[in-house]
DNA sequence: TGTGAAAGAATGGGTCG
DNA sequence: CGACCCATTCTTTCACA
């Protein structure tokens, strides 16, 4: 018995979880042998997980180039704007472009950092004249020149749990 | 005969994708019901779809907070290094270190934009010397205050109607 | 390419150790 | 909690158009 509040995650729930951070398609029957468990005791396992909101969602990753998003930017933005209420109205601006992928609130010179897929300069340029038409006068924008490393994948494994002491 | 290479991706193409990079565990089946297609055409599409390399990886996003992972940081490196040999060796660190989510080259002040998943600030701390280590001097490190927006779905759907006569 | 049918797996619920 | 069973659903192959 270890605490009342909610149970702590064990082992196996961490290696199932980095199972599927990496590779989400894997079938529960081939999970259960890696984890030693049967079919049925993972598939409960992951219902737990997903409803206890350790997996937030299951995606496909599409190839930018493939499909045509050659213009990964990164854009800077510092908002001379203080009321939360117009802050708010930005905010959920930036959430509903579908351009932007990420939007991060920043420490540092600028507010806001956006990660934008554009399909080339054009797009580009109709991107930014948005956010002017926001009010946002000060954006730094940098061109991302290649791709060194892409992944979601948090060392939940490596940090510290690790002790691949598997019994048996 | 037009072109040799890969047939360009038609409407019905483009739904499925969009289906999957937001909600990867839809089933076949379901996919089939949404674009009026049988199943076993999604099926021979979504194959194709995987093996032309337009579907990277299937994963699942794990939530950060609930698996400690509090401190997001944007790291921004100019490295004063200009042979290419050392800068792929400072590239495959770069791909090798597990809190390291993302690593892009950039136009502007720095050469570098790395996403960083640290635990707290003792894992930022052996992080950043870890990067000392490595021979840069230039970082500047951002935190991450608040995510207004998390997303890895490109913009086919909406953009505008992805239709292009080039070929591959 | 597409469809329909059919075999083979995987899923998800219930019950019992 | 986990294993086993069972009904249901999904996947994947095949003949055929």
């Amino acid at each position: 018995m270890e605490s009342i509040v909610s149970k702590v995650l064990d082992q196996v729930d961490i290696q199932i979880l980095d199972i599927l951070q990496k590779q989400a398609h894997v079938s529960n029957a081939e999970i259960a042998r890696r984890v030693n468990l049967s079919s049925p005791a993972v598939h409960t396992r992951i219902k737990r997980l997903e409803n206890e909101g350790y997996i937030s969602q299951q995606v496909a990753i599409l190839n930018p180039e493939k499909l045509g998003f050659d213009l990964l930017c990164f854009v800077f933005i510092s908002s001379n704007i203080h009321h939360s209420e117009k802050l708010d109205v930005l905010e959920e601006a930036f959430r509903q472009m579908p351009e932007v992928l990420e939007c991060h609130c920043l420490t540092g010179e600028y507010d806001y950092l956006l990660k934008v897929a554009n399909k080339d300069r054009r797009d580009l340029q109709t991107f930014i004249r948005k956010l002017n038409k926001l009010g946002i006068t000060k954006i730094q924008t940098s061109l991302g020149l290649r791709e060194i490393k892409y992944s979601s994948v948090l060392p939940i494994w490596d940090g510290d749990e690790v002790d691949e002491g598997k019994f048996e």
